[in-house]
DNA sequence: CTGCACTATGAATCGCTAA
DNA sequence: GTTAGCGATTCATAGTGCA
């Protein structure tokens, strides 16, 4: 573990290149509400240098996730990220995986007469070409009848089901884990940390256990309230965190610090 | 209800100009199949008159919405939807409201050593300028107790809550039915009706009940088998659809009148 | 210890008015 | 014109406290 105060175009340049394996961040949004946001037709140019360096400082086969969303501006959603994405790809040359979208059971209600509640927000993947992925990390319990009956049907003797376009499915496989799909979903944070802009800990902990394996290095530049190192705690990655402002870097410190204990804690209680 | 054969930059010319409300279709991705389908680079140039000319025909108020879904090449999503989105915006003028997601609780299952699933669609909602909006066709039941505590406490007059951005919440009306957001969930469509790229009737029912009225007009110029006009039948909307192929011309044309004679039926039962 | 009451709050959006 | 500020509208969830 190793907390950065600082700006992160500077402080990014201490670490040694290929030695991070996934980079997961939440950058902030082009100008919300009134904390630390670059104007949306400014922003490419305020978050290309650091993703440029951030992909320099990533190991063969690492990662980089952004978790982002772009706000109504006049009616309209705005472009930015899409031009962010574009721009990543054609000039800096990166390999857009995909794009995860994290669906919020607790949307903040909206009483807009143009438009619904904004319920999600993107999880922007990104490689320098190839990436390391442990899908196994990530199975979740399947939730179809159709694991569940087919393995009683196995049972006596009966797996001949064939699907609906007439494939032979009898050689398949059941397993009531199953592997995820580019959809995350649960609650939004609305704990009160002194940060504005916090992420819940399944987020990162989704990306972190795909893209990375036990004692790996987990970076985030815009650290905030230090969510992602929380979650690096849990699943014994190695982290590295960047922040610029003083209190934030501060609640960062005493959370992972905390976080660490309980599972220090945790691993003594069930070697005792 | 009218039905077009033929191409639809060609039928679409004969209809009136400020005549449909809403443009609810699905158009060929690029390079998804072999029908119809235009390569990514070169499906702006393919979309563009067709949405500039839907775009002329639409009421005052009226909308767009295209269900789409970028494809996944060399290891990378396309990024021709959002280049499309961006050329709709600063070339074409379009307001861009918002991109709506659907969910799809049973993706279908990938062998992929690089990714999960895809788990969802976009669905792109488009105007002139301005639209018309009815988030009261679209109420859902609250997943929540919270209605049922807050009636209790406004019984008591104790009806205080404030929200976390300070705003007093004092004098919403407490209902068991809320407002949805911008994603949608429910199953892929299973069914096989002769057809390569269905999509479920909720999909479409979604857009029409929130963007348009009894009686109101809406069109599909890629038409395929006919969902639209379905859903149209089901809840008392005109219809206008366009579909070059004349086996899938007339797959929806038996589909839509069985649904109109279903709804038929239901009239005069209801009414007898 | 469970249940209910009550409080706090999260990257919100739109329209009007004043400067 | 243009922007800045303020009011109106709108849920779901977690935490605390008390019976």
């Amino acid at each position: 573990m190793k907390l950065m105060q600082g700006d992160c175009l500077e402080r990014m340049k201490e670490i040694e290149s290929g030695s991070v394996d996934l980079w997961m961040t939440s950058p902030p949004y082009a100008k919300q509400r009134d904390y630390n946001g670059a104007e949306s037709w400014e922003y490419i140019d305020f978050i290309s240098p650091i993703v440029k360096l951030a992909m320099e400082k990533l190991s063969n086969g690492g990662s980089l996730v952004l978790n982002i969303k772009e706000h109504v501006k006049n009616g309209s959603r705005d472009l930015y990220v899409m031009k962010m994405i574009i721009h990543f790809v054609e000039v800096l040359g990166l390999t857009f995986v995909d794009e995860y979208i994290w669906v919020k059971t607790n949307p903040f209600p909206t009483g807009a007469k143009t438009r619904f509640k904004d319920g999600y927000e993107r999880c922007l993947h990104f490689t320098n070409g190839k990436h390391n992925f442990y899908p196994k990390h990530c199975l979740t319990k399947t939730t179809s009848k159709w694991a569940e009956s087919e393995a009683r049907r196995k049972n006596k003797g009966k797996h001949t089901t064939t699907n609906g376009s007439g494939m032979n499915m009898s050689k398949r496989v059941v397993i009531d884990m199953v592997r995820p799909s580019n959809v995350i979903t649960g609650t939004s944070s609305n704990k009160n940390i002194g940060h504005p802009a916090v992420y819940p800990e399944y987020l990162p902990e989704f990306f972190i256990k795909a893209m990375t394996k036990d004692g790996n290095v987990v970076g985030d530049m815009f650290m905030g309230s230090g969510t992602t190192g929380v979650a690096c705690a849990n699943l014994n990655r190695d982290f590295i965190g960047i922040e610029k402002d003083l209190d934030y870097f501060n609640i960062a410190l005493e959370r992972i610090e905390k976080a660490q204990k309980a599972k220090h804690e945790e691993f003594f209680f069930e070697n005792a």
